[in-house]
DNA sequence: GCAAGGTC
């Protein structure tokens, strides 16, 4: 009899993706018993060395299989002391609807000599790994547990993957089940002390749960931040030196290297040494060619970022609109952190695929015609997927007017990347006036190259600037004052707080959009409009409530000795710092966690000592009168 | 009625 082994990806896609490799095509598919998703393939497969050949049955999760709640007893809002649940006692069960789904495990794992985890390669994945395992050595002690290493599903990658297992990597798991303690801890001791608390204090917020949580509170910190930092702007006056000279029909502006200062008496004694001095002296003339980089392969932030930007679309609703695409086989998967391409991935095939476009497909055969360059490679590798690319052509009729838009966006960045940088000659002038230096630059487009194809990003000729030599002196048509006024920032926008989160590692690239969804629902921040049609934008503008909960717990960790306010990405910072620790053996799990708790219940027992200024912060917020 | 992280 053949042996039998039994693969578990870590989603339905993938399972049917790999077993579409593994057979060569031809496979048996078996619905499961409770979950219209979950599908189980079955074909032969040769693994080669001591494997050999043998029968396969290729399944999958979805996510997560278990979850971690606290005990029954505890589970009442009333049942116990906020602060109770930074002990209470917590035990991890399958989640209701996915226990069809580790039943299909443990049954298959019966019958089966070895196990192949095919969960990304990433620190969630190997969680779910582990928590596969569970399920198979439940329903079979005895069966061997190895994992797949993979990063994308191009075939030879997968077949390598399926030959060469290593062994589940037990720190990261571990690492993982750390943050979920955590967070489940922390987010609901604070929530239920805060809603409990804050209720009675208006009645604006009766009947309304006000969550805390590690990832939400920052997010919402950043936007109370900007906001301050715009309400309570002063604008300055500065002053600066603008010299021009018309020659050869020509109009040159040369700016002043320091730009302005903000002492106007200073500026005009500078002004009247460079006039004194009657001539300029041309120091520098610069010819070099300039060019300008194609974009990075794709990743979700950029997804989200240039989504925003471009195609008016919120973060949730262009990921959405991409997981669409995915499912339909359009894109790859749209959830990576990766911005370089494999060397293993036919790059040139994928341009070919877009030649039907009536768009783009000229522009896609011109890169096969010998326009084609290797994408430029970016820092960033998740080992688990590649950058978002198109897998295949579409046509427009086929989509909604967002699959669309982000289609084309995905496509279009793509074909960028296979691009040639922009091209152009640019030509720096610098001058002494007097004791000042003044510079000039112009800039020719020789050849635009991806800047065809990726309409998103601009670079136009400037103005042709005269001949200039080394040298030579000459007098300044006009040179005088300029006045100017520091300008408020701007409200925080979408684009840019994804940007902050990622650069504060709050949330991963699938749940930023989460995180701003929910400060929205609970009502800390509202989106406003700004402007119309294409210059309309979107800013996040905190409510009353929101600017309350982080000025009140500014206001609460004032007096500590490190006054780590829970409105600051800094604490979450360094639980990541932490679960790095782990992954890398140096600490472990639960050394973890006893040293979190430690640092979050200090926070939360000064809360409840000073909770009058939280109190006090909501109610100067929200029993005032509105003034607008 | 609490979190954040997978994925449908």
């Amino acid at each position: 009899m053949t042996r039998k082994i039994l693969c578990v990806a870590e989603k339905p896609a993938i399972a049917r993706a790999v077993a579409t490799h593994m057979s060569g095509g031809s496979f048996q598919t078996h619905a499961i018993r409770g979950n219209q998703y979950v599908k189980n393939y079955e074909f032969d497969f040769n693994f080669g060395g001591s494997w050999g050949n043998c029968s396969v049955t290729m399944t999958s999760v979805i996510g997560h299989l278990t979850g971690l709640d606290f005990d029954r007893q505890y589970k009442g809002w009333m049942s116990c002391p906020p602060g109770a649940l930074f002990e209470a006692p917590v035990q991890e069960d399958v989640d209701k609807d996915k226990k069809p789904i580790a039943e299909n495990i443990r049954n298959q794992a019966r019958y089966s000599k070895a196990l192949f985890i095919w969960t990304d390669c990433d620190r969630e994945g190997e969680h779910i790994g582990a928590e596969v395992r569970n399920q198979a050595k439940a329903g079979n002690s005895r069966i061997e547990v190895k994992r797949a290493r993979f990063s994308n599903t191009e075939r030879a990658h997968v077949l390598q993957a399926a030959r060469e297992p290593v062994e589940l990597d037990e720190f990261q798991a571990n690492a993982v089940a750390a943050r979920i303690e955590l967070d489940l801890r922390i987010g609901a001791a604070f929530t239920r002390l805060q809603t409990l608390q804050l209720q009675a204090v208006s009645a604006v917020l009766k009947e309304k749960v006000i969550s805390y949580g590690s990832c939400q509170f920052p997010t919402l910190g950043f936007v109370v931040d900007r906001y301050l930092r715009v309400q309570n702007f002063k604008p300055e006056t500065f002053w600066g030196i603008k010299v021009m000279l018309q020659r050869e029909g020509k109009k040159v502006n040369f700016l002043w290297n320091r730009v302005h200062l903000f002492d106007r008496a200073v500026v005009t004694m500078m002004l009247e040494r460079c006039l004194m001095a009657k001539q300029a002296k041309v120091t520098k003339v610069n010819q070099k060619p300039k060019s300008k980089w194609r974009p990075l392969p794709l990743t979700t932030v950029d997804l989200q970022m240039m989504g925003s930007r471009f195609l008016r679309l919120d973060s949730q609703t262009i990921m959405k609109v991409a997981e669409a695409l995915y499912t339909k086989g359009y894109i790859s998967y749209p959830r990576t952190e990766t911005d370089q391409f494999d060397k293993a991935i036919d790059l040139k095939k994928l341009v070919e695929k877009q030649f039907p476009d009536n768009q783009w497909g000229q522009y896609a055969k011109d890169l096969i015609d010998g326009k084609f360059r290797t994408p430029r490679s970016g820092r960033h590798n998740d080992k688990a997927h590649p950058p978002i690319h198109p897998v295949c052509w579409v046509s427009p009729s086929q989509l909604n007017a967002n699959e669309k838009n982000v289609y084309e966006f995905v496509v279009r960045r793509f074909l960028a990347c296979c691009s040639d940088d922009a091209k152009g000659q640019g030509t720096d002038i610098e001058i002494q006036y007097g004791e000042e230096f003044f510079h000039a630059s112009g800039l020719i487009v020789l050849e635009r190259n991806y800047l065809d194809v990726y309409v998103y990003d601009k670079w136009e000729s400037s103005q042709q600037l005269p001949n200039f030599e080394k040298g030579e002196l000459f007098e300044p048509t006009e040179a005088n004052i300029s006045e100017g006024k520091t300008t408020a920032p701007s409200y925080l926008t979408e684009p840019e707080l994804i940007g902050l989160m990622d650069a504060n590692g709050i949330g991963t690239d699938a749940t930023m959009a989460e995180h701003i969804a929910k400060i929205k629902e609970r009502e800390y921040v509202v989106v406003h409009s700004r402007g119309s049609g294409r210059s309309k934008v979107e800013e996040l503008i905190p409510t009353r409530l929101g600017i309350a909960l982080v000025e009140g717990y500014d206001n609460v960790v004032a007096g500590l000795p490190n006054s780590i306010s829970l409105s600051k990405p800094f604490l979450r910072k360094e639980m990541e710092l932490r679960m790095v620790e782990i992954c890398a053996g140096s600490k472990t799990r639960q050394e973890v966690v006893q040293q979190s708790l430690d640092m979050y219940r200090e926070v939360f027992i000064h809360t409840q000592r000073r909770i009058e200024m939280l109190k006090a912060a909501c109610r100067k917020y929200l029993n005032e009168q509105p003034t607008s």
